[in-house]
DNA sequence: GTTCCGACGTGAACAACGTTCACGTGTACA
DNA sequence: TGTACACGTGAACGTTGTTCACGTCGGAAC
């Protein structure tokens, strides 16, 4: 990746925190970098683009690898489900910017189905370990939505967190239910 | 309310069906109805006005009461998913218009914290009651804004409702679990 | 040292968007 | 007949993403 393209970039993401998903424009984006807008198309051949290499930059940060996430399925399945809705909630409008991205990644379709398999590894049946994944991640992708739509600091991060677990732990003891 | 701008809220969720939010434009929705874009100005003030007023209609028509829900408290869970759902699935990109809401509307909120009440009369610990709630709405809300933003069809309607209620009867088992 | 090339940026424009406003037009009621 | 009101026009404003012909500057090749 270009010198200058990942200053773009780190700049986008910058200006995310600052002033949310809807400031973020094109023009402002240029300006804190000293230049005008269409120099950014030097960079990023579309909005869209750049939103999409900030979601990757955002859940898998270049040269790190991804947590390997062992133990029993139950605890693999919480820290997925902790660690997106961390992700999510570590930049402004997080949760949405994730759902404006396009392009699936195959990094993030690999790792998905990875889990799935070690669900299935564990004893778990194929179609419930997928439905188990699904339900967890429609979950959080609506959790967080929500939680970040409304006012920041509305609720104090703690009630916030154990509303999210009580829910989620919800979820688990539903897996666990329908296991043989 | 007006009769021409009951007229504009008709036309305004039939286009929604045909181009979808994001073709949703004033100057679009005026043409439709012979117009020009400024004319709708005098019926709503924003465009936000006219979305809030779209969901309103869609959520609850006018005149027509809101199902009772009876029966045992998962029953009534479930029937609160599946409703939604039904309702979101209704129009093109209803999952997002709905989350575009500003307004909560007094009547949502009191059908919400009904809910609540009747789960509890029925011996659900209360704030098990609120986590099983909204952890369900969190769960419609993500499966359904995911489901919509595929290409249509992408799956056919039948495998979409099996993951779904998969997903709803393990949350379900999950809240019975945490019953004394 | 001159030449050339590629990366980078400019500035002005384009189409589309939501929104506003001074101004018309017709209809119904006193 | 006159007046109030509902409704619509047409042109503009500011903002958005995006494009494009044109510059500038530094380093490699001859």
């Amino acid at each position: 990746m270009s010198q200058r393209r990942a200053q773009v970039l780190q700049a986008a993401i910058e200006l995310l925190d600052e002033v949310g998903l809807d400031g973020l424009t094109m023009r402002l984006l240029a300006s804190r970098l000293g230049v005008r807008a269409g120099a950014l198309y030097r960079h990023y051949p579309s909005k869209q683009a750049l939103l999409d290499a900030m979601v990757a930059h955002l859940v898998v940060p270049p040269g790190e690898a991804v947590p390997p996430l062992d133990g029993p399925w139950d605890e693999r399945l919480r820290g997925l489900a902790i660690g997106t809705r961390e992700l999510m909630l570590a930049h402004r409008d997080g949760a949405r910017l994730m759902s404006t991205f396009q392009n699936p990644g195959s990094e993030a379709v690999a790792f998905y189905h990875d889990l799935i398999a070690t669900l299935a590894a564990a004893g778990v049946p194929a179609d419930t370990a997928a439905a188990a994944v699904d339900t967890v991640m429609a979950y959080v992708n609506g959790y967080t939505t929500e939680e970040q739509a409304r006012a920041i600091g509305v609720r104090p991060r703690e009630l916030r967190d154990r509303a999210f677990h009580a829910g989620l732990e919800l979820i688990i003891a539903g897996a666990q239910a329908s296991m043989p």
